[in-house]
RNA sequence: GGGCGGUUAGCUCAGCUGGUUAGAGCGCCUCGCUUACACCGAGGAAGUCGGGGGUUCGAGUCCCUCACCGCCCACCA
């Protein structure tokens, strides 16, 4: 496809024009780092970029759009840069998210995990997953993203599983992971473990119950029915599982009570009252009771003291045997009778309502509840200090740099993780255990052949029933999806990857465990700089969520506007780690952006002086045949190169756009290719200028498409396709060379900003004045000799664009006040324009602009005379300040006396 | 209870290591179908840079402090 002029419409039209690129690129094989259409510099160093693999369940959100488009701008940059790239497209099993949503599903066929049972229930994950799957690819191809597909992965693929297993089989041999009883955070409704990352803490108005425990008369040994020390709960179920009473040491109140006994109500059990530092005294009655099985802090207290530890919850949070009484019953229907029982005792002292923080599970919002399980845990002190050193080195960078403070800090404070998930969909924990309680962990996918300790042959042991948290298979994925534990070349050539790019909310769920997991076992950190974006935020600043309905999906916003204006506004006007309110308003700027792109190339294209062949092979413009103009468009052009270099270089996206659209919108189109087309159209320019002209515009055209390819890179890719190429161009833009910066000329561009300024200024007068914009007017001008080759070179541009015919430059003051009495007064940079009015005569609107301009100048002036009358600044502040005050309070000094004189007449 | 970020034009945001007159887009107002574009062009209005101190010749930019908004971490039952 190979669009000419003629067929270019006058508007852009993404659904039409999108459609067949993305193939194109495809066909061209041009997105893997060897890909046949490659054009990258095999000994250049690579460029790879790991991405959070998505969920493989989910529909793709604007988080997703936001990933995928700023990991795609930086691989294309590094692509036209001529580096290998790779970018390993992946889809994450998602465990628990992804059972959520099946439970759901199924439950509403009136199916449920249970009914299923294991195998039957895999199987149907399997199925669902194979149909959300292909959604969720097509998804990222249609918002461009230029990932090699040859190496699509799959946590869940045997590459993973191997690299599961390996992992972990070191780990335990390496004393990292080990089997313990503990205390977990317990989902009653997923019936699993969670991390404590995976534990919400949710703000409630709750109650906080004072109850009386009696005390234990030592010498009959029966509760003393006056004898009581009183304790607050929120949780009073939790009493059953009581199994001490803890007070402050310092604390007078209770000095005397230490190690006497109290008994439970219901369970009647005895137990002591401890002195423990982290009881606050002020908090409720000062004395708290302690539930060492349900609780983290109780938990840690009953370990200091010694404390038994009574679980009293089920699976499914209803109360166990060991809860006399009450046995089966909700954890909330227990609490209700418990209270009125105690009340029914006269136990029950108070009962307020109490703002507290409740733990509720990220996936289900069920309240979790703190439970001991016999649970395999991973040592993070060690991986973390390797992970550490990657970042206090300096070997990772964090970018924005702020989040290294949280890194440091979560980093050094980490708790061992508990990788037990007790799901079905996921990688089985490969431990046995023999009927000894011997524990064999092995790599190999068929399990042990015999119990290592005892040498029971492999028919007399069982599988562990549970599963991995899905970050520990996302947290080898840096190097499991490069083939290993193997050394393979893939290994060695792309490891460590160059970026890391995602949320900053997924910190500590992945980057984390894939900076431990790679530090440790490939004995290199997995990649050398973090790029976290921020959350992509409702019009409100509210975030997006389908509950609350307020979700855009991207999709919708690429059949609207298309991909390219999607990408521009999530990208235009954001800075790393911030977040952003994302407005329907943005994607039109995107949209209008590209069409404004596609105008103007239109027009470029459309120029083609006949004597150009409509097939021309690329010409650099004769420089003896370039005027002003063509080298003030080159040289914005280059300036436009190192701006979008520094905010690469910077991480800074939302820069880069900026600053094209300035460039593209702002300077090219509405004063580069208006100059143009004075040139173009002019007679008396030489066929030999013209053309310098054309291929000056072609130059500063192309330049633009391939800055701005890696952000937009559908609508310059099209457009690329149309412009004449040299005879070493590829045929596609996407693997076409990133521009080096062309010279610039100073000079000139600070020449052409007068011209311009004296433009604007003819324009702004004839506005005040009242004058149709489209009326060509006599204006009398008076030129600084440094200005007049400048000047002279531009007339006809000046004429056209300030509609100034007749445009008389005069030698001397005199001559123009004489001949131009009575006309709106302009001045530029030295430059004095009067532009004749209709009705002669300084008009009132026009003395107030006059006024206006003349009191800002003089405020200016003074400001400016002032600062060069101060001892103080002139001798403190460095000369070229100084010399920078003088110049502008002499500039300032002339502008002043021009406006005085228009005023005057 | 710690920590981080934000507070700049009606709205959304830029303002790098302090340096002359604080910018952009959208919106708003006035013109305009000038042979690329009305998804457009020309012009314009609009900001005591959250408050208060301080450092400095000079502060939106650095320091202190307060206020409000948001987020993260944390064992007040």
């Amino acid at each position: 496809m190979t669009l000419e002029p003629r067929e270019l419409p006058k508007a852009y039209i993404p659904a039409e024009f999108e459609a067949g690129i993305y193939e194109r690129w495809l066909a061209a094989d041009v997105f893997a780092p060897d890909g046949a259409g490659s054009t990258a510099n095999p000994n250049a160093e690579p460029f790879v970029i790991i991405q959070p693999p998505p969920n493989i369940t989910g529909a793709l959100h604007l988080g997703h759009a936001l990933t995928s488009t700023l990991e795609d701008t930086m691989v294309r940059r590094a692509r036209m840069q001529g580096r290998p790239t790779l970018w390993l497209p992946g889809l994450d099993h998602a465990s628990i998210a992804a059972q959520y949503v099946l439970d759901r599903i199924l439950a509403a066929e009136g199916e449920s995990r249970e009914s299923l049972g294991r195998e039957r229930y895999l199987e149907r994950m399997w199925q669902f997953i194979t149909e959300t799957r292909e959604v969720m690819l097509r998804q990222q191809r249609r918002i461009g993203a230029s990932l090699d597909w040859s190496r699509l992965r799959f946590t869940m693929d045997e590459g993973s599983a191997r690299a599961v297993r390996e992992a972990f089989t070191r780990l335990h041999r390496e004393g990292l992971a080990y089997r313990t009883e503990a205390l977990v955070n317990w989902c009653p409704g997923c019936r699993t473990s969670v991390s404590d990352l995976e534990v919400i803490p949710t703000p409630e108005t709750g109650t906080l119950w004072t109850i009386r425990y009696h005390l234990v008369d030592e010498a009959t040994g029966e509760p003393d029915p006056d004898a009581t020390i009183a304790v607050a709960t929120t949780r009073p179920e939790t009493i059953l599982g009581d199994t001490g009473v803890a007070v402050r040491p310092d604390d007078e109140r209770y000095r005397g009570l230490v190690g006497r006994t109290v008994r439970i109500p219901f369970v009647e059990r005895d137990v002591p009252i401890i002195a423990d530092d982290v009881v606050d005294r002020s908090f409720g009655t000062g004395a708290v009771k302690v539930t060492p099985a349900h609780d983290q802090t109780d938990y840690e207290t009953g370990k200091r003291h010694g404390l038994p530890m009574i679980t009293v919850l089920a699976d499914d949070a209803s109360i166990n045997e060991a809860g006399d009484g009450y046995v089966g019953l909700d954890r909330y229907d227990a609490r209700t009778r418990i209270l009125a029982d105690l009340e029914a005792r006269g136990d029950l002292v108070e009962a307020r309502p109490h703002e507290m923080l409740i733990g509720r599970c990220q996936r289900s919002n069920d309240v979790i509840e703190p439970r001991l399980k016999t649970q395999w845990f991973i040592r993070t002190e060690p991986l973390a200090a390797k992970a550490l050193e990657a970042t206090r080195d300096g070997r990772t960078r964090i970018v924005p740099s702020r989040f290294e403070k949280v890194w440091e800090h979560w980093m050094t404070n980490i708790r061992d993780w508990n990788v037990s998930r007790q799901l079905w969909w996921g990688h089985r924990i490969p431990a046995w255990y023999c009927p000894d309680g011997h524990v064999t962990v092995s790599a190999e996918s068929v399990g042990p052949a015999a119990c290592e300790t005892c040498g029971r042959p492999a028919s007399e042991l069982t599988q562990d029933p549970d599963i991995f948290d899905t970050w520990f298979s996302s947290g080898l994925w840096p190097f499991s999806t490069l083939g290993w534990p193997d050394d393979t070349e893939d290994l060695r050539r792309y490891y460590p990857g160059s970026v890391m790019e995602t949320g900053y909310d997924i910190i500590f769920f992945w980057v984390a465990r894939m900076m431990m997991l790679g530090s440790h076992f490939m004995g290199e950190e997995p990649f050398h700089k973090v790029y976290l974006h921020g959350l992509v935020k409702d019009p409100y600043g509210q975030r997006m969520s389908k509950t609350k309905g307020n979700v855009v999906d991207p999709l919708e916003a690429i059949s609207t506007a298309g991909a390219d204006a999607l990408r521009f506004a999530l990208v235009n006007g954001t800075s790393p780690g911030s977040d952003q309110k994302f407005r329907t308003e943005k994607l039109e700027d995107g949209r209008n952006f590209a069409n404004k792109l596609w105008n103007a190339s239109r027009f470029v294209l459309g120029a083609r002086p006949a004597t150009i062949a409509a097939a021309a092979e690329r010409q650099a413009p004769d420089p003896a045949a370039m005027g002003v103009a063509e080298r003030w468009i080159a040289s914005r052009a280059a300036a436009a190169v190192e701006a979008v270099d520094r905010a690469f270089e910077d991480d800074n996206y939302g820069e880069a756009t900026r600053v094209l659209y300035e460039a593209i919108w702002s300077e090219f189109c509405d004063w580069g290719l208006e100059v143009a087309k004075t040139r173009l159209s002019d007679g008396g320019l030489s066929d030999r200028e013209r053309r310098a002209t054309w291929w000056t515009l072609v130059d500063a055209l192309d330049t633009f498409l391939r800055l701005l390819h890696p952000v937009m890179p559908f609508v310059t890719e099209a457009l690329w396709g149309a412009l004449p190429h040299r005879s070493d161009d590829p045929s596609l833009l996407i693997t076409a060379r990133w521009p080096a910066a062309g010279p610039r000329e100073a000079a000139t561009e600070a020449a052409v900003a007068v011209i311009i300024e004296l433009i604007r200024g003819v324009r702004n007068a004839r506005a005040e004045g009242g004058i149709a914009a489209s009326a060509w007017l006599r204006v009398d001008v008076l030129v600084p000799s440094e200005l007049v080759e400048t000047f002279e070179s531009l007339r006809p541009a000046i004429e056209r664009l300030a509609r100034a015919r007749p445009l008389l430059r005069h030698v001397d003051r005199e001559a123009i006040l004489a001949t131009a009495a009575g006309g709106l007064a302009v001045v530029s940079g030295g430059i004095e324009a009067i532009v004749a009015a209709a009705d002669a005569g300084v008009t009132e609107g026009e003395r107030q602009r006059l006024e206006r301009e003349l009191g800002d100048a003089e405020r200016q002036l003074v400001a400016a005379r002032s600062r060069l009358a101060d001892s103080a600044f002139m001798e403190r502040a460095p000369a070229r300040i100084v010399e920078g005050a003088r110049t502008r309070e002499a500039e300032l000094t002339e502008r002043v006396e021009r406006l005085q004189e228009s005023l005057a007449r």
